[in-house]
DNA sequence: AATTTGCCCAACCGCAGTACG
DNA sequence: TCGTACTGCGGTTGGGCAAAT
């Protein structure tokens, strides 16, 4: 390619070479309006036959980044970020894919959310914070839950989850759920955007019940498990199971939810959620000291990770 | 007020997969 | 079957801007 190295925002004046650099609002305007006129597809006949001074790479990029009308635009909701990490514990970087779960959304957008909200964070993480981080992610899943389930009178406490091993590929930790989380002060409100009700986005079911979880109450929730399979630990409940077990999904070693990546994901789910974390404790019951809250042994855990590495 | 630093995001690049002649 | 063009994806870059110094 005759273009020389990458310098944005820096033109040639020549008609006969290619743009290059931000798009200007006429260039916006005649994509628009080929598109329009032709529809989308065959980029690069587009581009010559358009007037664009610009690839078809280019043009293709533009127009599904940013000028396509059902794009939407402004801060990922809360809903947006937790589906982003749920499917990217499915799927890794796989942002076009996760990019379909939410639409108006470009994968470019999701990539970019991952690596300046998320990645940010990634640092080597010692024994004492990855216990913390294990406790948030486990509290944000359970207060996600809590919402869906406090619309039902049906109580599923400690149920256990069966996990179907195949006896070659999972190495499965599973611990049973004490099922009450207490939650205090005024971080689960309906009309609070922090609260967590993820599966409002995907589901027209049965999740949209307003019910609110006030100072002082509490919620039963499902059951929810920790598994570490294989390579991967992650948070799973009964719907991370389906997905792990039916997806095939195994997270490889860069993977953000490989425990070398764990805590940026869920540190992140805590202050990117910007959800109030400090306000909500596990019943006394489920206090999380040497033992794991639901079962788990973090000793055990830990070494579990040492010998995965 | 000037400079530096860090973050965010649009855009680019290279590569792989697919379509087509 | 092979070669070429096209398309889409994931990784990376660097400009713009706000915050920090």
């Amino acid at each position: 390619m005759s273009i020389p190295s990458k310098s944005v925002g820096c033109y040639s004046e020549n008609d006969n070479e290619l743009r290059r650099g931000p798009w200007t609002l006429e260039e916006d305007d005649m994509l628009i309006k080929y598109i329009a006129n032709h529809g989308e597809g065959r980029w690069n006949l587009l581009a010559m036959s358009s007037g664009l001074r610009r690839t078809g790479k280019s043009c293709r990029l533009r127009w599904l980044n940013y000028l396509r009308p059902d794009v939407k635009r402004g801060n990922f909701t809360t809903q947006e970020k937790l589906l982003i990490f749920e499917l990217h514990s499915k799927w890794g970087n796989r942002w076009s894919k996760i990019a379909q779960q939410l639409p108006g959304r470009t994968d470019n957008e999701i990539k970019n959310y991952w690596r300046t909200r998320i990645q940010k964070h990634a640092s080597s993480i010692d024994r004492t914070g990855f216990l913390e981080i294990a406790k948030r992610l486990q509290m944000i899943r359970c207060l996600q839950k809590a919402k869906e389930s406090s619309s039902s009178a049906v109580s599923i406490q400690n149920q256990a989850i069966p996990l179907p091993l195949d006896g070659v590929s999972h190495y499965s930790v599973i611990g049973t759920i004490p099922t009450q989380i207490a939650c205090h002060g005024a971080c689960m409100n309906e009309g609070d955007p922090t609260f967590l009700n993820q599966h409002e986005h995907n589901s027209d079911s049965d999740h949209n019940n307003g019910s609110c979880i006030s100072s002082s109450e509490s919620a039963n929730i499902p059951n929810m498990t920790l598994g570490y399979t294989n390579s991967q630990f992650q948070a799973l409940d009964n719907s991370d199971f389906s997905s792990c077990a039916y997806d095939g999904y195994q997270v490889n070693n860069n993977n953000a939810y490989e425990m070398g990546g764990f805590n940026l994901t869920t540190t992140m789910v805590a202050e990117d959620l910007e959800f109030p974390m400090y306000d909500c404790q596990m019943s006394e019951s489920n206090c999380l000291n040497k033992e794991f809250a639901y079962g788990w042994n973090m000793d055990e855990l830990w070494q579990f990770r040492n010998i995965q590495k």
